[in-house]
DNA sequence: GTCTATACACCGATAGAC
DNA sequence: GTCTATCGGTGTATAGAC
């Protein structure tokens, strides 16, 4: 799927990968379509859980950045984006995962978040989110087509952004000093 | 292929579609692929146009929010999304055409962008454009996907930054008021 | 669990009649 | 230009032997 597209992911293009004959899928699996709801389940829990990671660590904002930036496999992403449009019960997972993923990270950073922002009205930590992920997400969907023209400058914009809203903390040693 | 998928686009569907036999499609195309790229680039070219237009509007950085924000079908671009990770033809030109968008806006616009950026050595107008075309682009994702917590706000959001860099032009008759 | 055998539908593409 | 006929290949899925 992530090398030729879902429409190549087939009951005999898995069996040749392990080996086995097609028809076995059908044993694990009852449709080809179950087999796609499990692999898109498990997908989405490990990047559930690396956002949970990123979260709880020191710089969760700068973490969150990376981890959206970053993600294992963007042009899977893509692929399930693309399964998504005409495959309801996709959609709607994707739907669901999208929406949690935003709620946990808006619950555990609008508390810092709101202290920080310059003119609070606007740069609400939904919206501050919601533009640190929209950039992220871009960037990925760039890399996998082999565009990087501008990147490196909305890199920088971003980090500054986050320096602001986001400060590096002193260390004891520092704070001495 | 916008209701079912890259997939579903076969000689069969595209013939049944006009009332004809599907030997048609390899008359006026060679294969299926020239077919595909085709509509590719036709699709591309009217989004370019409509660019184009909105760069020459008296506000050129609210129209290409506009323009950005408001595809003629988002679940499209997402499709031959997913065609470029695995067709390489497909890869290139959109990345062709990426890069000339891009260029095309930063050309235009650039101007009077520097003039009221504040940090210009952060906010470029490239950093700027980009900025933009991400948030518009997780917008429409989004809403072909059903989800549209954090919309509103990032609309603010967008909406606050634009009028900030962009003002209302004054018309004469206000000035004299 | 893994296999063989098989049903049935659909795909891209070509050849050749009209 | 549009058609009929046809090829070989691949897809999902089921039945049943071992």
């Amino acid at each position: 799927m992530l090398e030729q597209g879902y429409g190549a992911l087939t009951s005999r293009s898995v069996a040749e990968r392990i080996g086995l004959r097609h028809q076995l899928v059908y044993y694990y699996f009852q449709t080809m379509d179950d087999l796609v709801i499990a692999t898109f389940r498990r997908h989405m829990d490990r990047f559930m859980q690396r956002l949970e990671d990123a979260l709880k660590s020191e710089r969760p904002l700068h973490a969150y950045w990376e981890v959206s930036a970053n993600p294992p496999h963007g042009a899977l992403a893509k692929e399930f984006m693309s399964l998504a449009n005409h495959n309801e019960q996709i959609r709607g997972e994707m739907a669901a995962y999208g929406e949690r993923s935003r709620r946990l990270a808006v619950e555990s950073l609008s508390g810092r978040l709101q202290k920080v922002a310059p003119e609070p009205e606007v740069f609400t930590p939904y919206a501050i989110l919601m533009a640190i992920n929209s950039m992220a997400l871009v960037m990925t969907f760039d890399s996998s087509l082999g565009i990087s023209s501008g990147h490196v400058e909305m890199r920088q914009l971003v980090e500054w952004c986050l320096r602001r809203l986001e400060p590096e903390p002193v260390s004891p040693v520092q704070q001495l000093a």
